[in-house]
DNA sequence: AATGAATGAGAATTCATTCAT
DNA sequence: AATGAATGAATTCTCATTCAT
């Protein structure tokens, strides 16, 4: 929750700083000293924007989310049709940014994180649950009904393992194969399961 | 007389604390204090057993992965062919012991924590390449060779993806839909790139 | 044209939000923080008109001083002999204002701060002297010199107590009952050690 | 609360030394730090003997109460009737130890933290009641029951008062004067009070 | 082998105070 | 005069690790 009245330039300051140290350290490792020395501030300040770690990290975390949504938003009011809007949203998960090496250690860091933390866990189920009903809602319309659920949750599972693997990667995801493998799926669901 | 084997039964007996811990709180809240706790042990023994926290979590993940490799093997020792041999990693990774919850958790944990441990990143690095060149020795056998590596790919993805979707499940993976995913896109794979 | 007095409404401000403060909290719950929000300022308007915390925390205990002062002088001017001095004394240490909750527990925080600062543990000083040789004064006109300052230190002891354990009790110090045991005191004081 | 098995002595110590820096610094200015050093330990046990530094207070403070009701129940056991109870409850309030400039600043600063403390509070007004109710008991065997309350509540507030203004004299209490004025009280009492 | 007391570095957080605006 | 952002020292508490018993 932003306090009244603070300078949103700092908030994204320190937040910057925080993925930063959350990639290079992780979450646990990313402590306030470490962020404040990252964001070229004293530790006082952060909590003068942000009421405790807890909060930086929420923070931190709506803005990965946000990033990962635009992107997504963005590519998929360019589709004209169901094929299409499945396809922005592949492309929209491996975008640019969130192809990065650091996007993907991040992300896993996060997710481990929200295991344990009421706050990001809610951030990150809503955020799944997205991804799954908006697949879900586009397949819809384009192979049988029982199907879709089965197929939505594959090629959300394949995204999140694409992610996860990334992470691994020493450059991160290749965007063109990840795309490549994510549309490769979604060829041979519309080949299979679509009426002819 | 020293009982024989008793080093390896206290190894184990901290191991499965460890793994119950970093179930409950994460790697980084599985202390040292909480893990003896659960032990029913001293804090000093943990050092007797295990050079440092490093260690423990060492030995902890050579235990999961090992756990999950026995499982992958044992079935794959029933294939009668490259088909069944996938089935058989398939279903291996999605064992009885694999889809808890608790399972799902821990292994999402540790793959964070791999992240800034070079040790753990070695392992886990090792196990996701092991996955990754044993689908796809297999999938050369059915498939034309250049599309093997990404169908490989794919769906070491998918069940990487599906584990780590499993962790935020209330319940776990759900196995048969899991199979059911994995064996879809397998299919699916055959029917399209296999030579008729 | 600067408004005149402004700096003092300022100051009186602050102090009333400071003794409403330490009312709450404490001293040391007092903050600064706290007290410019009590007071519907800035935090940094507080070093405006005061050096610093333990500058206002002085100005303060000086007014709760100087209420109580007042109080007293003012019923000691009706005074027409010296029994109804000590009365007076007694009434002024129980009126209205004192005997509310507030203001005995912020003498009692007072006192206790007042036990390792310099500043603080002089205006106490000097205000429990003022006490005790006034009283001493009226009691040497009434009794004997030598049981005169035994006597006054025990009435003394007895306001002071009674605004102690007053701190305790959920609706502060009972003026009827409190000036009953003082009068209670005095009367068999005087029985007692005047002459008949 | 004590933590099983742990060294009494250990507890002991570190509550010493947490009075000796009540005394010195006030309860705010006894910190962890202070306290550890002033016991000759590192910070860091002083968590292993108490929960938190809360614990430690209450630790404090109850055995500064036990001090106290101790040395009052060891004189009653001696005393033949009502009024040498009374007499015993007043000595045993200004005991050796009880008069102690050290003692009575003590008790001070653990009355002003008591307003702010759930916990310390409730320690303060059982043992204010006990004081009261004990004397009430006493006095109703002397006086009339509808005096014994306020005569009580008179008794209290004198030994409570006498205590207060300890904590500003140099030297704590003058233990001879204590009782004098005590005592005297008393017999004015019962001089009053008592049938003939 | 086993205990758990003890250490001390490091974590988050608070807060009086300063200072640019 | 007034604000509130910024500082950094100080505080409580945690925890891996060591060590005497």
């Amino acid at each position: 929750m932003p306090k009244v009245g603070m300078s949103q330039i700092r908030r994204e300051q320190l937040i910057e700083a925080t993925l930063d140290c959350v990639d290079l350290h992780g979450v646990n490792g990313a402590t306030i000293s470490k962020i404040s020395k990252q964001a070229g501030v004293s530790t006082g300040i952060v909590h003068h924007y942000f009421h405790n770690k807890d909060d930086l990290l929420e923070g931190s975390m709506r803005l990965m989310l946000a990033h990962l949504g635009h992107g997504i938003i963005k590519r998929k009011l360019l589709a004209k049709n169901h094929t299409e809007s499945i396809l922005a949203i592949i492309d929209g998960n491996f975008s640019e940014k969130q192809i990065e090496r650091k996007s993907t250690k991040i992300w896993l860091s996060f997710w481990a994180e929200a295991l344990h933390s009421e706050v990001l866990v809610r951030l990150q189920t809503v955020n799944m649950r997205r991804l799954h009903s908006n697949l879900t809602y586009h397949f819809k319309h384009l192979i049988p009904h029982e199907d879709a659920k089965l197929v939505a949750s594959g090629m959300a599972a394949l995204i999140d393992g694409i992610w996860l693997r990334g992470a691994f990667m020493e450059k991160g995801i290749d965007a063109k194969q990840a795309n490549l493998m994510c549309q490769n799926y979604l060829e041979m669901v519309l080949e299979k399961y679509s009426p002819v």
